[in-house]
DNA sequence: CGTTCAACCTGGGCGC
DNA sequence: TGCGCCCAGGTTGAAC
């Protein structure tokens, strides 16, 4: 997502637009007629990621400090700069001064998302340590044996916890755990501290994958990218939503359960269970 | 500490 | 074709 929004750095905000009765009040902060305001004549001074968080970074302006629009897209939010793929889903607009993008915005047919306009606390403390861990693209054995070694969850659901490590969804969480041949059920206390090493590893190596194949696209209007076209990571899943196909390793049926109430799919041969007991 | 459930939403797919 | 259900890439808070 950002690397398709990269063309709005050092662009002037023109006007910036949420369409009246498309976003959730709770969803947006502060009152969308604030946020626009607070929005127009703003220079965009930086683009960053916070785990899957987009971060927008705003020039100081008259009366304001330097501010950050962060967009959290959740389960089906995205981010345009093209016509999006219906109107009626557009949940903020922000036009920029002249050269391309002309605009970006930001689409969500749940509208499950959320927009935000925060100061440097207000980053902080949606976006800090204590809500996200280190990023995935990043982390290390340490981080994860750190935070995780002493837990009882299953391995598969504390890869999902953000203040764990920041980044990892429920597709590649399973796509992980596939990767390193470890039962998503497995309980932390329980993984090696090697194995972490090697989830690591893997967590780094899948989520940098899927980036530079754009992301996951399954089905018609699920992700895209700035440009409108789909990812090909999903081409790569050798588990995710491949219930009963074979494994690309070994040939097993892949399985599907569901774990903290997310579909989780895994290899039971290559991901055993008596694979990572401790002895 | 951890799990489960509900809630926030829209829309595609499927069984009947 | 229409209805009722289940499902979906995420996060949060309450109940247990």
């Amino acid at each position: 997502m950002c690397r398709g929004l990269a063309g709005v750095v050092g662009r002037r905000i023109v006007s910036a637009t949420l369409p009246r009765g498309r976003v959730r009040p709770l969803s947006v902060k502060p009152v969308a007629s604030v946020l626009v305001r607070r929005l127009e004549g703003r220079t965009i001074a930086g683009l960053h990621r916070r785990g899957k968080r987009v971060v927008i970074e705003m020039t100081e302006a008259v009366g304001r400090p330097r501010e950050w629009l962060v967009i959290e897209p959740r389960m089906t939010g995205q981010m345009f700069v093209v016509d999006p793929p219906t109107e009626e889903h557009v949940r903020l607009v922000v036009d920029l001064a002249g050269g391309r993008p002309a605009r970006f915005l930001f689409w969500d047919r749940r509208g499950l998302g959320t927009i935000r306009l925060l100061d440097d606390r207000g980053l902080e403390a949606a976006c800090g340590a204590s809500k996200l861990g280190p990023d995935g693209l990043v982390v290390t054995g340490d981080d994860l044996a750190a935070h995780l070694g002493r837990s009882r969850r299953a391995v598969k659901a504390a890869l999902l916890d953000q203040r764990a490590v920041a980044g990892i969804g429920n597709i590649y969480a399973s796509e992980i755990l596939h990767r390193v041949a470890i039962h998503p059920r497995t309980m932390c206390r329980r993984v090696r501290r090697a194995d972490w090493e090697r989830i690591a590893a893997a967590t780094r190596r899948v989520l940098a994958e899927a980036v530079a194949l754009e992301g996951s696209s399954i089905g018609d209007e699920t992700y895209r990218t700035a440009d409108s076209r789909p990812g090909r990571a999903q081409q790569r899943h050798r588990v995710y939503d491949r219930e009963g196909k074979p494994c690309r390793r070994c040939r097993a049926a892949i399985e599907r359960i569901v774990l903290a109430q997310r579909a989780t799919f895994f290899c039971p041969a290559c991901q055993a269970r008596t694979n990572q007991r401790k002895r």
